[in-house]
RNA sequence: GGAACGGUGGCAGAGCGGCCUAAUGCACUUGUCUUGAAAACAAGAGGGUUAAUAGCCCCGGGGGUUCAAAUCCCCCCUGUUCCGCCA
């Protein structure tokens, strides 16, 4: 949610950062938020006046009765209970401004940042690194997707993982599935030496769902239980950024550092049929999320740090990648700047999002109200959030699959991860 | 799942319709004193809204009763203890 105070201050600078989204409604709901705001204000104004009266009236009539002047307690309270009704009316008015007003600002994106590159969808989105890695030429034994020689393999087995649970789930076995657990272990461990390690629940409230900008929007991607009204998290940014939720941190604790390996749900709808074989969609995922809470001064340069840690893996994988910056018409509505890292797949011939890095500035934590205190200043500032995904497990599996396939069939384990696979140095048909 | 009792300022804890603009203690900040500290004494100290040091709002959350609610009523959330069930 961005700062309704900039409406006020600064309404030339809100619609020309906010068109750069290259969304044309939105500069009408900059106007109307502007007009309910307004109007909140002259009601608030004189409902508070009101409240002043009976609150000075309700000191009265205490006075009036100890002193035993009944009459004239009698009438301060006809007085006041006129004024009740009144001040009942501006209330109701207020209550139903102010609920439009928060719909339309919930509605409204958080600014680009000013370097964010223009650009109307992703085919807009720049590469500012790499590819790094990249052979000129693959050979043939590592130009089969992995669909099929993990499944050759007898590493993945997903017509199983659709018998039990249906289409879009998969299935892991024997070292497939000890190579999933070895990435996420790889991954905490990797970043353990700065953020601390949190088991958060998958299964979070509504409240919690809405701090991050999850909902209202996007009910649809993440599964309802409604019998408890709980809602499974489609990523570890959610119980992560809410950690702190409420809460007035002391400036000296910042930035606040927190990873999590979570599995990762969602229901993908509208994508069905879409870059869904293998490993590539599914409903249930695993992922290490890396996450910090700063102040605004601290935001850029750990921005710069999460992809460069994110950057890290790719890189002791042994894996060709390439990192893109999102443009301002393909930026997420809550995004101020955002990062992607990509690995290039050469089974299936394509590019992969492994990783998506990026910084809230106060938007997800004006919803989540997490703020901060400044030493030795009075007051509370909203603080920024900023995450990324440290290691999104099933496209790197996939990864690993077609880029460290050996002519023989069997796949290379990169050395970092053989300490997590018992040893393992391939995977080879059983 | 059942029962009982709770949720008040950084912490502990009083208040249970109107001098509550929330006592008291501890912790905290500043000042006096001191070479410095401790102690003592004095003062101060929350959050939000607002142009405002005006007013208004915040005693778990929401609703209600009342001229007036921390205080009474209803619903919800949550904690502790006991019982039941259970990996």
């Amino acid at each position: 949610m961005i700062d309704v105070r900039l409406l006020r201050s600064d309404p030339e600078g809100v619609r020309a950062s906010l068109a750069r989204r290259g969304a044309p409604l939105l500069l009408q709901q900059i106007d109307e938020a502007t007009a309910f705001d307004a109007g909140l204000r002259d009601i608030s104004a004189e409902r508070d006046s009101l409240r002043s009266s009976i609150n000075e009236l309700s000191k009265q009539v205490a006075g009036l009765r100890r002193d035993g002047q009944d009459a004239e307690a009698e009438q301060a309270m006809t007085t006041s209970r006129s004024l009740g009704d009144t001040e009942r009316v501006l209330q109701a008015e207020f209550d139903r401004v102010n609920a439009q007003l928060r719909d339309a600002l919930l509605s409204i994106p958080n600014f680009p940042h000013v370097d964010a590159p223009d650009g109307a969808g992703d085919h807009d989105n720049p590469v500012v690194k790499g590819p790094i890695g990249l052979a000129s030429h693959f050979p043939d034994h590592q130009r089969v997707p992995h669909w099929d020689t993990a499944t050759e393999l007898g590493i993945l087995d997903n017509e199983r993982a659709t018998k039990i649970s249906g289409a879009m789930f998969t299935m892991q076995r024997g070292l497939g599935a000890t190579l999933s657990r070895a990435l996420c272990q790889f991954a905490l461990d990797q970043n353990a030496d700065a953020f601390e390690e949190i088991r958060p629940p998958s299964l979070v409230t509504t409240a919690t769902l809405t701090a991050t900008g999850h909902l209202p929007k996007f009910a649809d991607e993440a599964y309802a239980i409604e019998r408890d009204d709980l809602w499974t998290i489609p990523t570890a940014e959610v119980p992560l950024t809410s950690l702190h939720a409420g809460e007035i941190l002391d400036e000296a604790v910042l930035p606040v550092r927190l990873m999590a390996y979570t599995p990762c749900y969602r229901r993908e709808a509208g994508a069905a049929g879409r870059d869904t074989r293998g490993m590539l969609r599914s409903h249930e995922f695993d992922k290490v999320e890396i996450l910090a809470i700063s102040t605004p001064e601290q935001a850029p340069t750990l921005l710069q740090e999460l992809v460069a840690r994110a950057e890290s893996l790719m890189v002791q994988l042994e894996l060709p990648y390439r990192i893109i910056e999102i443009c301002t018409g393909d930026m997420g509505a809550s995004h101020h700047r955002s990062f992607d890292i990509e690995v290039y797949a050469p089974g299936c011939d394509a590019w992969l999002e492994v990783s998506s890095v990026s910084w809230f500035t106060d938007y997800q934590a004006r919803r989540a109200d997490i703020r901060f205190k400044r030493t030795g200043q009075k007051g509370t500032e909203i603080a920024h959030t900023l995450n990324g995904s440290a290691l999104a497990v099933p496209r790197v599996w996939a990864a690993i699959m077609e880029n460290h396939r050996q002519a023989d069939g069997s796949v290379r384990i990169p050395d970092v991860l053989r300490p997590y696979m018992r040893g393992a140095t391939e995977i080879r048909p059983r």
